[in-house]
DNA sequence: TCAATACCTGTCTTTTTAGTCAACTTTTCA
DNA sequence: TGAAAAGTTGACTAAAAAGACAGGTATTGA
């Protein structure tokens, strides 16, 4: 056999972390599209393509597995989340976040979605995280817009709603697509259409915010 | 009987009428909190209080509920949507605008949310209405925009994405509810957190568009 | 008052769903 | 190579789901 070759060599696990990892894709998108209850693991399974029962033998339940397929969306949002680094200059900083936010929304679409459906519900199942690291991240943030507004590098805008206007803003053209296509007339959302809104974004937030 | 002074006088369809409105407040508030597959009819008709034979009686199936769900609350949207009207001044019409989208997402949360899901589900159900009026109006209001852009009253932005943020941001208030909930360390959003927030989107939003 | 109509709901059926399990195949490594 | 471990899955069970329906009660207007 030369597994070696085409497969690579056998490691205890890699079934493992291919099969898992297959499941979680199709979980994340079903979950993304119709929420954790109305989500089935009958459609999940005939659209990861293996058996219903072989998906219980690597999650333990329904709610194990939504919970894994959290968790793993949840380490892609914290790359973005960090984008929004302290710097001097707000205008660099934001512009790279705004930037960011819209790629992942075009690279990351049903990720996007698998949290608005979350919160939407009243993120039952995103308390813990939401408590903790999200809150932290959040106040951090927070710090530096005020230093911002001291040093006169902006105008004085409650900095809550700043941030809260760039997540909206940069989610909404991954959770609301079809309402843009079809305002857009078009069949799908391109690459430039996503560069052209960040463009967009940017202008107004940095301009509507004063900074130079 | 003394009818007539406590419940008016009785007419053919009132018990239908107030029947039907029970049922459909709490099929709204289940299929916003859990999407259409993810809501049941015997948890709205325990949230309605009546038995669930009841709800049969009045819509002929699921669907057909969630249909005269969507299409109950799309009346409560025209009236915000139709606030976007011509006017000479952008600054008044999109200040006013703004706060109409604002207290929307503070007095009808549900029915923001409600939408937001079918949209994220893909709006398969709501193909129809975004084929016809929906985009009229989106092709009108592009086009008042346009004539602001022209007269140098505003910036060259494209409309659609400004329209976009404007819905974004807004409406974020009542769909990422408990983000911001827990964001802001209270426990509810009161009247003043949403008349701040329409505040900091007016100033953005005008500001960045060059609006005067 | 009294049919006619509208409204109500307990009980039932059928389908769908999550989850189990034992028999099976494949992979591993000593 | 061969036995142990890991992976696989068809067939099953129990619970929950949508919906049907008959036999009831309440409301109406003549």
């Amino acid at each position: 056999m030369t597994k070696s070759i085409i497969r690579g060599p056998y490691k205890p696990g890699r079934i493992r972390e291919q099969s898992r990892d297959l499941i979680l894709q199709a979980a994340q998108a079903e979950f993304a599209c119709h929420g954790f209850r109305g989500a089935t693991m009958q459609r999940i399974a005939e659209s990861a393509q293996v058996p219903k029962a072989n998906i219980h033998y690597y999650f333990t339940s329904k709610l194990g597995l939504y919970g894994a397929v959290l968790e793993n969306t949840l380490n892609l949002w914290d790359n973005v989340f960090n984008e929004l680094s302290s710097h001097d200059e707000p205008a660099y900083v934001l512009s790279r976040y705004i930037d960011a936010k819209i790629d992942f929304s075009r690279t990351h679409p049903t990720a996007s979605r698998l949290f608005a459906k979350e919160m939407i519900s009243g993120a039952p199942h995103l308390s813990a995280y939401l408590q903790q690291d999200y809150r932290q991240w959040f106040k951090q943030r927070m710090s530096v817009f005020e230093s911002w507004v001291a040093q006169g590098k902006m105008d004085d805008i409650d900095p809550a709603h700043v941030i809260f206007m760039i997540w909206a803003s940069t989610q909404y053209y991954a959770d609301f697509e079809p309402q843009i296509i079809i305002a857009n007339d078009t069949e799908q959302l391109t690459e430039q259409a996503f560069l052209d809104a960040a463009s967009s974004i940017k202008h107004i937030i940095l301009k509507g915010c004063g900074i130079h």
